[in-house]
DNA sequence: AACGTTATCTACCGAATGGTTGATTGTCTG
DNA sequence: CAGACAATCAACCATTCGGTAGATAACGTT
């Protein structure tokens, strides 16, 4: 179907060049369709933009959702959420940019919804957190702001540009690369929430 | 002088719509200038877009590289250098998105000299961080990732959309916002640097 | 007062942008 | 086969973009 192709090649170019750099050309371009094609499945540039983000806040969203609620101890099932998390942004390289970009932009998806669909996941996160506090597991003194801080840390790992070369090819990531940032960003996590235990080291 | 009103139009929009987003027009229409007395001080969108990115980073560059050098311990240092930090992302609003966007997007100002400037105060944090680890102070297993994860949580902490209602007017922190702000990074990066002690507290 | 320099303006340029129109193809149904 | 409908295309439109050209101001120096 056109329409996913067209959903599919705009993920990456808002990925690589964010919503005012992409130009429906490009998007158009990257398909073999031609610009005028894209306006039969999408009205506008900013509904298909809107439909490229629905799709990776949904993905992302549906994972969380379904992540937590499984059994386990509270730190099982937030290292389970994380890894999640993890593998779901390392192989799908582009959409921690998108969603960075979106959330410090305001942009046309949060703006329609004032921000609810990444609440509602934040805030399922930040129950979760309050519920381990409750239990003695954790500790914090805003599990909301905590959810944010954690999300924005997640997303950082994989939005931020490589500043220590640690991608082999342009944007790919080895087994063991992931493997690493898996442990190391575990580590991160378990220290923001308050669970006592040794540092994870990011080289093994 | 008018190019120093350039910078600080241009900074303000860059700020808000990004890079591509922001038109020449809109600069100098800020200014009161005309969009051709933008050549008189830059050869290009790309060169007033660098003396903004040049003109932030230096200043929170400084900073940094200022604060860890004087007197205390490795905490009171750690602390110090996030209160500067904190202070200087809530009193320059839209600093926080254009060095967030910079980083993840690989601008014109990181592609330039290949994230040698943010490296080189990444590379001064993680020094620092290395020797607390040395004198058993820190505890992490990477000090580079560690200060990339706070200078990103620092980021994310001003440059997300406010999910939680946390701003008085449109991008205004008032002092108490500030202070809780403080404080609740503090506890962060705290835990992340593994340091003992009670969880910060956001609300006071 | 005359001059050179710096700063600013109006007017314009080619290219690119988001979006429209109307014809053309394919495909499924009766 | 005929008709309906979705998908695609080439060509076009008005607007905006970054950047340029050339004319004027402003201004300190001699």
């Amino acid at each position: 179907m056109g329409r996913a192709r067209l959903v599919s090649a705009a993920r990456d170019c808002f990925a690589e060049q964010g919503y005012a750099g992409t130009s429906l050309r490009h998007v158009a371009a990257r398909t073999g369709f031609t610009k005028a094609s894209i306006f039969h499945h999408f009205p506008s540039k900013e509904e298909l933009y809107l439909a490229v983000i629905g799709d990776v806040l949904g993905e992302l969203g549906t994972l969380v959702l379904a992540a937590g609620m499984e059994q386990g101890d509270h730190v099982e099932r937030l290292d389970r959420l994380g890894v999640l998390v993890v593998d779901y942004l390392g192989s799908h390289r582009g959409a921690a940019r998108l969603l960075m970009r979106e959330i410090i932009d305001k942009g046309p998806f949060y703006a329609r919804d004032d921000g609810a669909a990444i609440h509602h996941t934040l805030a399922f996160v930040a129950d979760f957190l309050a519920d381990g506090m409750k239990c003695g597991v954790f500790a914090t003194s805003d599990p909301y702001h905590l959810a944010v801080t954690i999300a924005s840390l997640h997303l950082a790992w994989f939005a931020a540009a490589d500043t220590s070369g640690a991608l082999v090819g342009e944007d790919v990531f080895s087994a063991d690369q992931l493997a690493a940032r898996r442990l190391a960003i575990r580590g991160q996590v378990r220290a923001l929430c308050g669970v006592a235990g040794e540092p994870a080291s990011v080289s093994d």
